[in-house]
RNA sequence: GGCCCGUUCGUCUAUCGGUUAGGACAUGAGAUUUUCAUUCUUAAAAGACGGGUUCGACUCCCGUACGGGCUACCA
């Protein structure tokens, strides 16, 4: 039987990187075991509900090339639907059924009456289950025909699981092997909230039941509930079906003081997020390749047992396997991350790059020649961290020097001297700045020819060239700005250098 | 507070009882380079603590400490 994944979040705002790796290895796994990866939508807090977050979800799934193959947004299946407020109806007969077989019951108690009960110990939590639900307003106290009563003046109420006392239950996790929990310690969760929608813990159990779910991946944050989840399934019969468990540790923030959050963009100055939210950029905004993105993630609490870090998608899916994911929570480190980036712009190739760069280009209207953008991306590679950077540190390859930083080469450049350096322009006029060799060579000896210095001219011309001090090597940047335009250049900072 | 999970260089991690505890990021130094970057060499850097078990423990067990998670009619 082939396994079936799914990737369940809720759409209260843009997913962050900790939902993008829980995605991963459940597209991982199922990659992997030629199973099914499906999307459902937990909508169940209506309170919560944000505009345009499910679709957020859709659009970075695809971004990051890790879309599911059935659910919402990617077409639906036999299961459906897959949007949790979709099936109301199934949870609420579920809960029911759980009522009418003794193992779920009614409850009426009011927030200011659960809120008392609380208080009755403000030091400890004091949880509404066998030690305290026979004080409570519920179906367990009230007469038959009180609750009727109740029920008929459609009184609000929720259902709450019934917690049996002195049991254990176990939770044989695929990451951290058997967990063990006395029921004494479990409150009776609410199943149904009051508004007729139910809680993740039951639409949770009642879809991944009814969508055949074979494995559930997430994150750590749901260990604690695992037993009230055991203990439903086998509340509904639905044992033999139970789907096996591996929570994956918890991606922390860079000080390590608790899971990282959707605020930390704007904290640490980093994105989070795939995509842009609310005007923060996302890492494809910042310039982040995907597959990067997803290669680092994938070694955030994963490895191969090897020292190889760098791994194409169809690798990860060949290697992966649960039983290699960490136990402990792993910080976020963004210049990891970029390093991974960087890594990815140096292994692809230069058309590769020229053709992702070019939308960027036009974007920002520099509407040049794929060739062009080619040399380019040949020219700059190995000095930039993102695709962006082709855009930003390499302006100088599609406009005008913007400004000078001449500090250096002030001391350089003698006035006296222009009548040589418009010389050496009209030297390069004659050459074939395609050949930067050649014209290296030839350079350097009118440079000798001339009684100067190659550390007192190559600087003027870099300034010339790109404007700073940084950058690739001279020639090769002749050779891709050309003829025309590197004599341009000379001229205006030859002028300009005479201002001084 | 209670319950659960965790703990190897600053960070991500390898090690599945016997290693000079390895790699990567970041950091320092050096080489290469007209600059920057790339690349290469190199340095510093770790088994939380205390008990066991064992011929032998980073590895297994217990305790402590520390960290994290959960403790809602949120997921």
């Amino acid at each position: 039987m082939s396994i079936r994944v799914r990737f369940a979040p809720s759409p209260t705002g843009a997913l962050h990187i900790g939902g993008i790796r829980t995605a991963l290895f459940n597209y991982l796994l199922a990659k992997k075991q030629g199973g099914t990866f499906l999307l459902r939508i937990e909508d169940t807090d209506q309170g919560r509900y944000v505009e345009g977050a499910e679709a957020y979800i859709v659009e970075a799934l695809k971004w990051c090339g890790i879309a599911p193959t059935e659910g919402v947004g990617f077409g639906d299946g036999p299961y459906g639907p897959y949007r949790q407020s979709e099936r109301k109806a199934i949870y609420q007969q579920h809960a029911l059924e759980l009522v009418e077989k003794g193992k779920a019951y009614l409850a009426f108690d009011t927030p200011e009456q659960l809120e008392a009960m609380r208080q009755t110990d403000p030091q400890n939590h004091v949880a509404y289950g066998m030690h305290t639900r026979m004080n409570m307003i519920n179906s367990l106290t009230l007469s038959k025909k009180e609750v009727a009563e109740r029920l008929a003046a459609s009184e609000p109420h929720v259902i709450r699981l019934k917690i049996k006392e002195n049991q254990s239950v176990k939770i044989n996790d695929l990451i951290r092997g058997e967990v063990v929990v006395s029921t004494n310690e479990l409150d009776d969760k609410v199943l149904m909230k009051a508004d007729g929608m139910p809680t993740y813990h039951l639409a949770n159990i009642v879809d991944d039941y009814l969508m055949k779910i074979t494995h559930v991946i997430r994150g750590e944050e749901w260990l604690p509930s695992a037993p009230h989840h055991v203990l439903l399934y086998k509340a509904f019969g639905w044992e033999k079906q139970m789907p096996q468990f591996a929570h994956l540790p918890l991606i922390l923030k860079p000080d390590g003081k608790g899971k990282l959050s959707k605020r930390d963009g704007l904290k640490f100055g980093f994105p989070v997020f795939p995509l842009a939210w609310e005007s923060v950029d996302g890492f494809k905004e910042v310039g982040f390749d995907p597959k990067a993105l997803l290669n680092f993630l994938a070694l955030l609490g994963w490895n191969d047992g090897t020292d190889k870090e760098i791994f194409t998608i169809e690798e990860l899916v060949d290697l992966f396997a649960l039983e290699r994911v960490n136990k402990a929570g792993a910080r976020f480190m963004y210049d990891k991350a970029k390093w991974f980036n960087q890594q990815y712009i140096l292994k692809n190739t230069n058309d590769i790059l020229a053709a992702q760069l070019q939308p960027l280009a036009i974007a920002k209207g520099y509407h040049v020649s794929l060739a062009y953008l080619t040399q380019v991306v040949g020219l700059m590679k190995e000095r930039v961290v993102f695709l962006n950077d082709f855009l930003k540190t390499g302006y100088y390859c599609f406009e005008p020097i913007k400004t000078y930083d001449a500090a250096n080469v002030l001391k350089k450049w003698k006035r006296e001297r222009r009548p040589i350096y418009d010389n050496l322009n009209d030297l390069i006029e004659t050459l074939d700045l395609n050949a930067p060799v050649a014209v290296e060579h030839q350079v350097k000896e009118w440079i000798q020819q001339n009684g100067l210095k190659v550390g007192e001219v190559l600087p003027v011309l870099r300034i010339a060239l790109a404007g700073t001090m940084q950058g690739p090597a001279v020639f090769d940047m002749m050779s891709v700005l050309g003829k025309t335009e590197v004599s341009k250049r000379l001229k205006a900072a030859f002028d300009y250098l005479d201002g001084f």
